[in-house]
RNA sequence: UGGGCUAUAGCCAAGCGGUAAGGCACAGGACUUUGACUCCUGCACUCGCUGGUUCGAAUCCAGCUAGCCCAG
């Protein structure tokens, strides 16, 4: 329970309906207490443990608090760190929801004599006739959430419940003022919840150098970025990493933050770690900006350069510290290649190509795409026709029809 | 030192005697449980400086200053 509208809701539906509820709010911050965060509280809002703790009493169920905040450190805030040090852009969210809401809250549920954990997600779980376990889009289609829970296994499937699924956000809200729930205008979270002033750059060159630390330790040497982005920087790293997988080590340092070790001779606490050149496809000097990795494909503002048409970020290259630039129409592709294929609704593909809805980030309606699996167990999807935007390190989430097929990491954009 | 050209917001730039377009950048807001994108709003009481002509000048004239080009 974050104390917001819909998990509390969701546990009062879930009372409702017969289940033996147990409330728990997840403590993941690192620095409780701030005045400002508190204030702002995202999705996972540690100010609002008050809030929860009222919901759950107005409700009648028991309420616990639990800490999270090492795995939230290790799984979100240094996966996110790392993906932007290695010029990716991460999704903290999809982290977080697979890692520290699915496996280690449903382990802790476990250990409480827990049967299911359930969360105020917009999603709908649907039995397949294959047997398999896949999300469904929300009956609240605007609100869905399934994009950032594409990664969850099977067996987590098994044990969830998504209680306000079937409702829309209105219906939530409305069910909530009528309980009384003291919870109920409070408005929907957005952002990065852990970085309440939205300065992710900043955020992200404070802590470098405590998980430059955690890849020393690591002992992790590589520098495959280098040489990869220097051919070219559009279609950025092609390594095959798994910060969002099911593989990746219970570190998520040790997984080669080469970023990290690449910086390592110049990154200096509080110093301009990746301040270097902004140049376009051909590799002419625009401009210069203070850290690449305050820039992720597709985005327009903060390059301070003046030109007769908009610019827009169209790759990043860590290695040489550059931010590639070009027109609007330059940051489109065909198509995408993904690792660390999470699939739902299917086994795999078989070795055959498959039509389906793909969503390349959070708020992206979708495209008909064509999907097929490749080695390494990699996932090539060819869009009908080009999609804005492909992002290295954002998640590609493929539906058919309503139904989650699976999802990877993207690696990066063809065409 | 002669000759020519240009000087409009942070950058580019329209304007050609009637009361300062637009683009980029920037700031704020909306949207958004990721980063972005998108949308809305704001952004030169003033046109290198000083005079002059005119009812009226960024626009015409003169001088000055600065930059660029050609000549030497």
């Amino acid at each position: 329970m974050s104390g917001g509208v819909d998990s509390s809701v969701a546990a009062y539906l879930l009372k409702e309906s017969g289940y033996d509820v147990i409330g728990v709010t997840m403590q993941i911050w690192p620095e409780e207490g701030d005045a400002a965060v508190q204030e702002h509280g995202g999705c996972c809002g540690l100010g609002a443990v008050e809030d929860a703790r009222r919901v759950a009493w107005e409700l009648g169920i028991p309420h616990y608090v639990m800490n999270f905040r090492e795995e939230f450190d290790r799984h979100v805030i240094g996966y996110f760190v790392g993906e932007y040090l290695r010029g990716r852009t991460p999704n903290p969210c999809i982290a977080c929801n697979r890692h520290v809401k699915w496996e280690s809250l449903l382990q802790r549920a476990r250990g409480l004599g827990a049967t299911y954990i359930a969360t105020g997600h917009y999603a709908k779980i649907r039995h397949m006739p294959n047997g398999r376990l896949a999300l469904q889009v929300a009956h609240g289609r605007e609100k869905d959430q399934t994009y950032a829970l594409y990664n969850l296994t099977q067996d987590q499937l098994a044990h969830t419940l998504f209680p306000v699924g079937d409702y829309h956000k209105e219906e939530i809200r409305s069910i909530a003022e009528g309980l009384g729930l003291p919870v109920a205008n409070k408005p929907d979270s957005q952002e990065i919840c852990f970085i309440p002033d939205g300065d992710y750059g900043t955020f992200v060159e404070e802590h470098a150098a405590g998980y430059l630390r955690c890849a020393d330790a690591g002992g992790v040497a590589r520098d495959a970025v280098e040489t990869e982005d220097a051919a070219d920087g559009c279609d950025g790293p092609r390594r095959a990493g798994a910060p969002l997988g099911s593989n990746s080590p219970p570190d998520g340092a040790a997984d080669g933050y080469d970023g990290q070790r690449m910086m390592g001779a110049h990154i200096g606490p509080g110093g301009r770690l990746g301040a270097g050149d902004i140049v376009d496809a051909s590799g002419r000097v625009l401009g210069q900006h203070q850290g690449y990795y305050r820039y992720t494909v597709g985005q327009r503002r903060g390059l301070g350069i003046s030109s007769p048409h908009p610019l827009f970020v169209i790759g990043v290259r860590p290695g040489r510290k550059e931010v590639v630039v070009g027109g609007a129409q330059d940051v489109f592709g065909d198509g995408l290649l993904c690792s660390d294929v999470n699939f739902m609704a299917v086994d795999g593909l078989g070795g055959s190509p498959m039509r389906v809805n793909a969503k390349v980030r959070y708020n992206h309606g979708g495209a008909a795409a064509t999907i097929e699996e490749v080695d390494g167990g990699r996932v090539f999807c060819r869009f009908d026709a080009p999609v804005r935007a492909i992002t290295p390190g954002q998640a590609a989430v493929f539906y058919d029809g309503d139904v989650v097929v699976g999802g990877g990491v993207i690696l990066g954009s063809h065409g």
